[in-house]
DNA sequence: CAGAAAAAAATTTGATCATATTGTGTCGTT
DNA sequence: AACGACACAATATGATCAAATTTTTTTCTG
């Protein structure tokens, strides 16, 4: 989730990416005291958009954010930055800042940006993933399958995202997993409005697919299986949108 | 490693070199006064980085910024941080912020990215585009030839830059559109450095065969000549970081 | 005594906040 | 409905504090 150290030659290979999903509790403590304010606002903000919080249309004000979150508003007007920069918020000419709206186009070109990033991403992972990894894969995707049947919107959402972080972080591939999470920001609460409308019943699962085509090691079935899924999830979307 | 004479000096590189192609802020002249602070940063510093007034490795200081360009720290930051998301800018670590140096495995990934989105891009922009359309780029592709003759490296980086940004303007893609134009600010400074290194003769120009497959409105035409002119320029690029 | 390593002071830079200024939308008046 | 005054939120500045790097001083060893 940080941002890449890019003159590093020593290619690190997944050891110390040590937080899985649950690492809220432990970690949290010292990331209170220890990164900077505007980084926090960053993830805080990050993880709203994301998952969430925050509903399409929704304006985000500055001095909003200053009293619920308890910072200066300097940290705030930084992070807000960012995120318009990664497509999480947008400008609306008038001073004004909100969570985007997606048309049927904006989702249409996502699609095509994710089958081609992600699935170029997923057949990558094949080389660098070994059986550990691939288990801890399978992890998350029996968590998954768990908040699917609660109806666990929130759960889904954060699950859903962590498979593919997962998957992506094999990949080798720091800018090309950029681009990925960028698109993410993007149709996140789009996505969570969906999910909300619809339950978790309907939502698709390509993931066993996935894993399978990891397992054997087959770099085309593995991005096979992630365009399915891609496309499932993004179709769903565009129905949403066209009957509003 | 040598000390880089990098004066802070103000180097106006203003927007008035491309005023006969822009023709959505045409007002460019009231700009300077109309547009905030954070935003006139922002657009500066992106056409310092993107046209090579900044040197890949060279670290950028708030404070030195807020001296040159004198205005306040604030404005500054924000840029700074919307700069970060971009990946035209790196946060190494210890809270200093320098121009990326990128790696063979970055340009791997960048000319895989490249191809897929910028290819979709210029696929699109036959629909969009008419007649007039296509003469206008052809006339910035005559400057560009004019430019690749007098050996200046910044106007070629200029133009071959607004070559690309009209063609995609007239896919009707916006979020493609985006992630482009952030490939773009990624290896910038860097192409700058080949450009620097090898001259204006050995660059590549298919800018030709894009327009002529415009003309014929194929598609995969335009498509096919565009890889080819991004495989030839970040090939460049791949060999002369191998060769450091 | 010379040179290098270690320690400490000084300078530079980043992070944050409080406050002043400016622009935008709104409400009331004509 | 148009115009002007008001209120509020965003913008921008400078001051203050903290962190890190660089420079200087000190000390120890050969």
């Amino acid at each position: 989730m940080g941002h890449e150290t890019w003159q590093v030659e020593t290619i690190r290979i997944g050891v110390n990416y040590l937080d899985l999903i649950k690492n809220k509790a432990t970690s949290a403590v010292t990331d209170t005291e220890k990164r900077p304010a505007h980084e926090q606002v960053y993830q805080t903000l990050k993880s709203q958009i994301m998952f969430g919080d925050l509903v399409p249309g929704q304006p985000v004000t500055i001095q909003g954010l200053t009293d619920s979150l308890d910072v200066g508003m300097t940290p705030v007007r930084e992070a807000i930055r960012r995120l318009i920069s990664d497509g999480a918020l947008i400008f609306q000419g008038n001073r004004r800042v909100s969570v985007p709206l997606l048309t049927q186009a904006d989702v249409e070109q996502m699609i095509f940006a994710r089958n081609s990033v992600e699935s170029e991403l997923s057949r990558r992972a094949v080389t660098y993933m070994n059986n550990a990894d691939i288990d801890q894969l399978e992890l998350i995707d029996q968590r998954l399958d768990r908040t699917i049947a609660d109806g666990d919107v929130g759960g889904y959402l954060r699950l859903n995202h962590a498979f593919h972080e997962k998957l992506y972080d094999h990949a080798n591939a720091p800018i090309l997993k950029d681009l990925a999470e960028r698109l993410w920001l993007r149709f996140g609460p789009s996505l969570r409005v969906v999910c909300g409308r619809f339950g978790t019943q309907s939502l698709p699962d390509r993931h066993k697919d996935i894993i399978d085509a990891l397992r054997k090691g087959d770099p085309e079935k593995v991005a096979k299986a992630t365009t399915q899924d891609i496309e499932q999830g993004m179709e769903l979307m565009a129905d949403a949108l066209s009957t509003d």
